[in-house]
DNA sequence: CGAGATCAGATTGTCTGATAATCATACACA
DNA sequence: TGTGTATGATTATCAGACAATCTGATCTCG
């Protein structure tokens, strides 16, 4: 008999069965489920067996687990993905040309609703602002590609699009090889770049706003 | 002793020392680490909760495990990540609006790479076609949405951007949901916007081209 | 001498059972 | 009524064992 299906470990399979259990009795972020044994039982399995499986989707933050509390369904956080996905050998692979653009494309994606929003929201015109006021005083590499960071997560999150903040967060973790690179002479004409695009989106133009930006990223392509 | 800070897990602080032992000894996908019992042994630790984070890890793709080969460094596949993430009820919150102006972003970004790269290369015209000619061929609901999900799929992939692939892998999870509710009478405008697009692309109308694709997913702007 | 089959060792997969740490709740007491 | 304590429930971690499976070396046969 050919079993070509890759045969799942029990884990995967018992993974696919919360899944499931998750789904079908429509449970919510924080609600409880059954206990480690009762669900060992129910599936069939050791109890072991189930705690790789619940393991595994904690740390995802599908799930979580307290000891005397029980497992309770997660409140899902992205930041443990991107930390032990953002390191990893594979993704050394992907082109610089690529993240490079692919971060054009969500940044200057997001222009038009940060002009948009700035309009009735002025805090975040003063958020950025700050932000980039602080870039100025940085004296060190490290405090400079802090705040560099924080400036274009900023931004980001000022277009009010939570999941292209999430993707950008992503993102930034692949693209720390280059600001490493960063030559202190260019740190003025970065900060320069950063005000005039603020600038420009408050004042409505997203195109010359584009154009900063897009301009700004593109200065990463010769290194590397 | 406050000891406030938050007591990370066993598993965790494994998961954190694998991480870290990735990356100081520069192991590529492929690569064999030591074998569980020698890392519970090197850790403090026993083999059980060095298993727990080892299964974690493969979870995500970091790791592989084989019996009698031992555990490697895994080749990340995202489609694990996106499979447990996008069904989870904690995503449910994100407001359709900002579901669909990401995917506006992340897909009209896309089209200006997509026009260049269709000048030299004739195949990404004809696949996108040939999606859309089965589209047209589609009678049933699943069907539809299927191969409505794969055009969309095909269209970032042509841009030969790999990161925003898979950024739109997650976006369609959760983007499922509007489409169930498209009316029968909705498909044929739906294909009839796909081929105007990817006209206008082989023309090298970009502007043309953005315009079509952010009416199309606009559309769904209604429903939900 | 070479190629395929076979066998032994190594390694992960899974199980059983037990103890410690931690939390939620009910209860007794002031 | 309010508070502190005790109890039970539940997860966290451990130890040891056996089965399943792969890798690599050895052996046999042409």
């Amino acid at each position: 008999m050919m079993q070509t299906v890759e045969r799942s470990s029990l884990c995967e399979l018992v993974a696919t069965r919360l899944k499931a259990l998750i789904l079908e009795t429509g449970l919510k972020p924080g609600d409880r489920l059954p206990t480690e044994a009762e669900l060992a039982n129910r599936f069939g399995v050791s109890r072991l067996s189930l705690r790789e499986a619940t393991k595994s989707l904690e740390f995802l933050g599908v799930l979580a687990a307290k000891p005397g509390r029980g497992l309770t369904v997660g409140y899902m956080n992205l930041g443990r993905v991107t930390e032990y996905l953002g390191f990893h050998p594979a993704f050394e692979a992907v082109p610089s040309g690529e993240l490079i653009d692919s971060r054009v494309v969500i940044e200057t994606g997001v222009l038009g609703h940060v002009a948009r929003r700035m309009q009735t929201d002025p805090t975040l015109y003063e958020r950025l602002n700050e932000i980039n006021a602080r870039l100025r005083e940085a004296r060190t590499l490290p405090k400079f590609i802090e705040l560099d960071i924080a400036f274009h997560r900023e931004l980001i999150s000022a277009s009010g699009l939570s999941p292209l903040l999430a993707f950008g967060d992503l993102l930034a973790v692949f693209f720390a090889r280059f600001r490493e690179s960063v030559k202190k002479a260019e740190w003025t004409g970065g900060i320069a770049s950063h005000q005039q695009l603020i600038d420009a989106l408050q004042q409505g133009d997203v195109t010359k706003a584009d154009q900063i930006l897009s301009q700004h990223i593109e200065s990463h392509r010769d290194r590397c």
